[in-house]
DNA sequence: CTTGAAGCTATAGCTACTATAGATATTAGA
DNA sequence: TCTAATATCTATAGTAGCTATAGCTTCAAG
């Protein structure tokens, strides 16, 4: 084990974070603390640079920080952890299965209204009027 | 034309938008603003109903609030609107294709991490070491 | 006329960063 | 060793799109 250290730019460029980004992890207790030089400069070891990878990998499959922080905390465990891992990816998982529909049903709306727009003729705007309110909407009693 | 109003509650329950959003949307300019009763509470007309609408399946269709603001500026005109109208929504489109691609590289990965992690038989658990760096990434050389 | 619901403003909080200003530290070259 | 360029430091504010809170005032029903 090395006892070499980084400077915040150098491990910038190894885990591809920003600088700020590293900063920010430090300041919302994501990322342990780093060593400080004389001048008070971060002073980052191979271990702070592991995290910062898993951390970068994390968001990559769209964790949430609260998800990849309990994701750190199960990954220097053993026995059940597993499982705890797999349910906190799962969840994850169906999160993002769920976006993906509603993403989805959005495509399908503004694919047809895309294509009604191409083969209009009248001087309307056929989206324009998808979104616009019906004129039932308009006349809505105002003690309803 | 009806000279009826009504106060942000009825319109909230009216449009699905809530009171605070609507107020929101006032102060960010996109809803117009409403006249006031003597007392000072904000008092909507079908105008505005139809804008809050307008605004809502925007929202639904995952139109920023800035692109709806173009919309709604566009929406009151003639001529060439139609095609900038439809320059808007097909860069939404592309956007949201953008999007659901993104989410399906996501799933996939995260459903091979959960498929190797029922499988699993070792102590050790796959999802959390395929998040982890490789030993690869450990040994970057100080200076490098 | 009273009372409870609804509305008001101003401010702060949420996620996950990003950007800025102005000061200090470090490092490479002469 | 000195200097100049670059890197880093802190603190603060900004981004989107709301949501929530506190402490008031107004409105509407009985």
């Amino acid at each position: 084990m090395s006892i070499t250290n980084y400077g915040i730019g150098k491990v910038s460029r190894h885990t591809g974070c920003k600088v700020e980004t590293i900063r920010y992890y430090e300041s919302i207790g994501l990322l342990d603390d780093p060593g400080r030089t004389a001048g008070g400069h971060r002073s980052y070891s191979a271990q702070h640079i592991a995290q910062l990878n898993f951390i970068r990998r994390g968001r990559e499959l769209g964790f949430s920080l609260q998800e990849v922080s309990e994701l750190l905390g199960l990954a220097g465990q053993d026995g059940k952890t597993c499982a705890q891992v797999r349910d906190v990816t799962a969840a994850h998982l169906a999160d993002v299965r769920g976006k993906i529909r509603d993403l989805s049903q959005m495509a399908a709306a503004l694919e047809d209204m895309v294509a009604q727009c191409d083969q209009n003729a009248s001087p309307s705007c056929p989206i324009i009027e998808s979104l616009s309110p019906t004129q039932e909407a308009l006349d809505l009693p105002p003690k309803g």
